[in-house]
Formats: C-alpha cells, structure tokens, sequence
DNA sequence: CGTCTTTGACCTGCGC
DNA sequence: GCGCAGGTCAAAGACG
C-alpha cells in the first residue's frame, strides 16, 4: 500500500502530556499524536484512506492506518450505510477524525477553545455524547466527546473540521518569545 | 457583565 | 407517513 503526504488539516493534537494515557502507545512523532492502531486491527488495502482520513500532522507515510473504529467514525456511521447500499456518491464533507483516550477528564486540554452547545444521550451508552464547538469566531470545527459505556476509563473524541487559526495556547506561549526576538532584532 | 454550561425543544435523516 | 436517534438551537442560569 502506498501513502501519500496529504497538507495538514485540523485537528489539534490533545495537550496530554503523559503517553501512557493513549490507548494506542507506539512510537509515533512527538509532533503528532495521532494514535497508530494495533497490528492486529490494520484495515483491508482497499481502503482509501488518504480520502477518507486526514491526520493532525498531515503524513500518512510513516503511519499505519487506524484502526476500524476510526473508520466507521469517518462522517459516522452513515457512509457505512451508503456504501452497502451501493447508492448515491457522498457527498463531500469536512475532514472528521476520532480517537480514544484513556482519562479520568472528559475533557482534554488541546490548546483551543471550545464552547459546549450541546448534550446528548445515545442509544447503548450509559454516558451522555457532548457537543462543542471552538469559539474562535471564523472558525467552525467541532468535536464530541463520549465516554465508553463498555470502558468507563476511556474517552472518545471526535474532532469535525480544521482549525482556520492558530492554536491561542500556543500563540500564548510564543508571543513574549515572538516579542524579544523583535525587540533584539531592532538593534 | 461577559462567558460558559445546562437542558428541553426542535430539526433532520433514516429505517420500517 | 411515522417513529426513532442523532445533532443543533436558544433561553435561562451559574460563575468569576
């Protein structure tokens, strides 16, 4: 199977910064967080995963896919049954990407921000589904969150979009540095 | 006072 | 067409 680099799109990758909380712990790059699967759940090669996937660092090429779960959470469970159906093409949808956490917080602290415009409870699931959406006022991504029923120590969060602005933890972080480099560089 | 959460109502898509 | 389930809206209240 051949990956392709695809550019980066959203989402963030979480703020969490102990590895062993990840539910998939092998060695990926520290830039990304984006969660390579077990061996034992890599998918068909027929999967057209640079459509359907994007990562949160844009590579594709030195990760493995994700697991199933990741799939039947791209755009929901909905293209799942299109593609039984055999019918209409899908029509074209924001990059969506899901993955799990091991956590005690339902919330993970990504670096943006995010308001909560809703709350759920689904079918199966003892735990309610929360919908947020990032505050930024261009920007449209959303996520939700949802703890296992079936593993209440683990989170699923699924991340809707891409960010059209820079992480506000990070420009935080990097505006005083910023601010001196301008600050030596005018002598 | 501004921001955020809560929560019931409403909307939409899908299966039968 | 109806009912169900998931997703969103928006008013009200909490909080710093």
């Amino acid at each position: 199977m051949e990956w392709k680099e695809i550019p980066p799109p959203g989402p963030p990758p979480p703020l969490n910064n102990n590895p062993s909380d990840y539910l998939f712990t092998p060695s990926f790059p520290s830039t990304s967080m984006h969660p390579p699967p077990p061996q034992s759940q890599l998918l068909p090669d027929n999967i057209d995963w640079v459509s359907l996937l994007s990562c949160p660092n844009g590579r594709l090429s030195d990760t493995k896919p994700l697991s199933p779960y990741a799939a039947a959470h791209y755009d929901g469970m909905k293209d799942e049954r299109e593609r039984k159906r055999g019918s209409r093409v899908r029509k074209a949808t924001r990059p969506r990407f899901a993955f799990q956490t091991k956590s005690a917080d339902d919330i993970l602290d990504d670096g943006y921000r995010w308001r909560k415009y809703g709350q759920k409870a689904v079918k199966n699931s003892i735990y309610p589904r929360s919908y947020y959406r990032c505050t930024h006022h261009t920007c449209n991504v959303k996520k939700q969150v949802q703890r296992l029923s079936n593993d209440t120590a683990i989170v699923e969060t699924t991340y809707e979009g891409i960010h059209n602005h820079p992480c506000e933890q990070l420009m935080q972080t990097l505006t005083p540095l910023l601010r001196q480099m301008q600050f030596l560089s005018s002598f």
